[in-house]
RNA sequence: GUAGGUGUAGUUCAGUUGGUUAGAACGCCAGGAUGUGGCCCUGGAGGUCGCGGGUUCGACUCCCGUCACUUACCCCA
């Protein structure tokens, strides 16, 4: 029986895990400088959480969780995100009241899969606690640029809304749109209920021509969020941040409340170029039963940012070992215990241990990207020395173990 | 959930109007005077043609179903 891997997922394979190994290692060394600390919280959480904290009338709630009942016959949920799981965290270990948090790890979601999007993916995101100054969401921003930046991704661009509209101005927006009736697509039809910004973002080009005199959210903000984004953005351009204020932008989760933003991409298909979102969230931790608490944060997509990276050439191999060594098939324990000595001293080695024609070896080691090759054979026993060649020169010459991780690790 | 496309070797794909032992390239393995890799040459292994059913003397090829993959919509990372 041959089985194979379900629907919607996929093996990270070592010719892939590079990549990924490359994005953990550069964000978390962002992490740390900003002064991030790590959390890992559960896969699974009770379905309420997500019910409550993403909204009921979102599309991640009503048809994309992936849930079932467990032994007990409790309603459990693989999460669909991560900011509700780290929020009961903070509320339940009695974190804070300021923290500043990072995580990694699979998402699930149950979807179509499609280019760029699967049923589990993995994520990397901060959440911060406790500060609800304009600062704090400026620098939540300029890490996320620090990070895309660290990863070597270029010519992503980021867009910032804010989403604190004033009382009222969803039903002026709706008004107005029942106006244009007539002008707009099926889809904005449908839209302009549930999402009414969406509408102003249609690519249809009558949608576009109808919509060109709405009123934006950004024109009808709250009065203090107004003040408050403002200093958001001049925060930004102090810190050297180029941003693109983007009035249409929405996001698919609906406990977002203030100052939003998205990194996009070019290099993937215009449907999933975004690599890495988030924004302010004041009112959730509440709503999850902790105290009042402002906090902010965003998530990156790990399987679209390896693919931005691969889409700009940007090769990035794992090393291969520092030696090989090929053995005789007469001396495999000499060669066994050679390769122990060049690991305890520090040195990558492999072997192959079957004993074929040194011609077979060398190809093993030529695969390997190994950078050297020691060889054991009838000569090296009797002048009790080693032939260390270098695969990419091609010189070769004898010498002992001392010399040997001299040699090697001198380049 | 809706609509299209595609399932043939490990991979990317050929396969003529249905007809005998289903091919190529790359990859893999082995060999090519001298214990020595990449390039090149030779040879070899590897496929119940996604699965099930139907039509037919005969199906990789036609029909139906099913599963999977894929693209777009919706939405999202």
């Amino acid at each position: 029986m041959k089985y194979q891997r379900l629907r919607g997922v996929k093996d990270v394979v070592p010719e892939i895990t590079p990549v990924w190994e490359h994005i953990i290692i550069k964000s978390s060394g962002i992490f740390k400088l900003y002064d991030y600390r790590l959390i890992i919280t559960p896969t699974i959480e009770e379905i309420g959480l997500f019910v409550r904290g993403i909204g009921e009338g979102s599309d991640i709630v009503m048809k994309e969780m992936y849930d079932f009942k467990d032994k007990k016959g409790r309603h459990i949920v693989l999460r669909p995100e991560g900011t509700a799981g780290v929020v009961r965290a903070y509320i339940e270990n009695n974190m804070g009241p300021k923290s500043n948090l990072y995580y990694l790890g699979q998402m699930f979601r149950y979807e179509r899969p499609q280019a760029g999007r699967y049923r589990e993916f993995f994520q990397i995101g901060v959440e911060a606690f406790g500060d609800a100054t304009p600062y704090k969401d400026a620098e939540v921003i300029r890490m996320a640029a620090d990070i895309i930046a660290a990863i070597g991704v270029t010519g992503s661009v980021l867009h910032i809304n804010c989403l604190a509209a004033e009382d009222g101005y969803y039903e002026k927006l709706k008004t107005f749109l029942e106006t244009k009736r007539a002008g707009l697509c099926g889809d904005c039809l449908n839209k302009l209920e549930r999402a009414p910004i969406r509408v102003l973002d249609c690519k249809n080009e009558t949608c576009k021509k109808a919509v060109m005199d709405a009123p934006l959210i950004t024109q009808n903000l709250k009065p203090e969020a107004a003040e408050h984004y403002s200093k958001v953005k001049e925060m930004l351009v102090a810190s050297y941040t180029a941003y693109v204020e983007t009035p249409t932008m929405v996001r698919g989760l609906d406990y977002y409340t203030g100052t939003v933003f998205e990194f996009t991409t070019d290099k993937l298909g215009p449907q999933q170029n975004t690599i890495l979102a988030g924004g302010r969230y004041d009112n959730l931790v509440e709503e999850l039963g902790g105290k009042k608490t402002p906090a902010t944060g965003f998530a990156l997509g790990m399987e679209r940012m390896a693919e931005v990276l691969t889409a700009e050439g940007r090769i990035i191999d794992a090393a291969g070992p520092d030696v090989f060594v090929v053995a005789d098939k007469a001396y495999l324990h000499e060669g066994f215990d050679l390769l122990n000595k060049l690991r305890a001293q520090g040195v990558k080695a492999a072997m192959s241990y079957e004993g074929n024609s040194f011609k077979s070896q060398f190809r093993e080691a030529e695969s390997k990207k190994s950078r050297f090759v020691v060889i054991i054979g009838e000569n090296e026993i009797k002048t009790g020395s080693y032939a260390l060649k270098n695969m990419a020169t091609g010189a070769q010459q004898a010498m002992d173990l001392e010399c040997i991780v001299k040699e090697v690790k001198n380049e």
